[in-house]
DNA sequence: CAATATGAGTGGCCAGACCACTTTCAAATT
DNA sequence: AATTTGAAAGTGGTCTGGCCACTCATATTG
């Protein structure tokens, strides 16, 4: 039938090899030679289909020691993506309001999460606030990590890093009031206060970045 | 530095390359020979990197025709990627997660916009209901649209295609209960009502994809 | 005019050759 | 004996040139 593709087979046939090798995540898979001898290809097109594999982070490649399965609970599905999503839709306005998403999503899922709201991790953020060791990033990542989806966190990631990041200054005076409220609503689970009060200093924030000439 | 990794280099400089010459989806792209002697790589090496975006569906190939930019998704990366990672319960809930969150945020964008409730568009869908016609991907696929933020659109759909698709068949009965709610919420831009039925909704869904052994 | 043959251009695939790098292990040196 | 050295083997990275199968536009033929 569909005769072409002849990669898109190799593909599969190594998918089953490492099931029935039982090849676990880290190990090191055949060298190309050996593979194309094994599956009656030639090198270069074996190598378009470990490069495709390569390129979607299912194997990682390493020159002089061989191939080996990668870990894909880390896998790349977005980052691969990115540079192509991101390069048509450089609407700032959109990785803005995406970032927002899934920050505010992660704010939620946090507070349905009793357990979460235990840690004395908000304590910890209030005391940095005092003594003005206190940085955006690093507690809005410590929520995304919390909120326990690593999909989003890795989305979060790839947009924090593209958007550059004007926040990882250190808080200003009266940005502190804004911070306040957040930290106490979600110590207390209150996710509909929790929620209002990150908007609006997440509007502050935005609004300072349009002053500042924000450049890319 | 990182002298290694040829192919990816060459990724990115396709990437620019449709940027700059202006490529839209379904143009063609200069053949493989063109490619190798402009980029000054050999034609295997410019075919790893072809063949990487055209298993990640970016790019489409007709032997004897050429290379075009996709128009329409390919759904080899959902196959690989599937076959690869699926085995992980907990990432198939991120992933379910994550494109609920970018559905939920897209009503509350559409309702605070007073003019897309206006839009006749809900009663369209509301007839489809009537007469069998309705699909929730269709319905869903709209509201991303609508809501305006494209990088959002295009991460969900990445999503959507690779959770495959168990919603695309014709609502059952005791589902358009679930669904009339959703429509009129829109209707009158009742933001709170129409995340609170879209959520129910999507839970009857989520459940009824437990009971049937979904496997991919 | 219609059907057919041709040739140029394209992707699909392969074999063989270097290169750069890593590991290994035996020989040389201390 | 212990250490250093370096040569060899194995690996991925790349290029060249070739052949095949297919498509399409053109020229040729009936």
């Amino acid at each position: 039938m569909n005769q072409s593709k002849r990669y898109l087979d190799i593909v599969k046939e190594i998918r089953d090899m490492i099931r029935q090798e039982k090849i676990k995540p880290g190990d090191r898979i055949p060298s190309e030679r050996e593979l194309a001898e094994k599956l009656q290809v030639g090198r270069s097109t074996l190598r378009e289909a470990l490069r495709s594999l390569e390129l979607l982070g299912l194997i990682e490649t390493r020159r002089g020691e061989g191939t080996f399965l990668s870990d894909h609970r880390n896998h790349q599905l977005v980052e691969v993506l990115s540079t192509f999503i991101l390069q048509d839709n450089k609407s700032r306005e959109d990785v803005w309001e995406t970032r927002l998403m899934h920050e505010i999503s992660a704010i939620q899922s946090i507070c349905e999460n009793k357990a979460l709201a235990d840690l004395r991790i908000w304590d910890s953020f209030k005391v940095k606030l005092q003594d003005e060791s206190f940085q955006r990033d690093d507690f809005v990542r410590e929520m995304m990590v919390l909120s326990g989806n690593r999909l989003s966190l890795k989305i979060w990631f790839l947009l924090h890093q593209y958007s550059g990041s004007p926040y990882s200054e250190e808080v200003a005076e009266d940005e502190k009031d804004l911070v306040y409220p957040v930290l106490d609503a979600l110590e207390n689970q209150q996710e509909e206060k929790a929620v209002q009060a990150f908007k609006a200093w997440s509007e502050w924030i935005e609004k300072r970045r349009m002053q500042n000439g924000d450049n890319s």
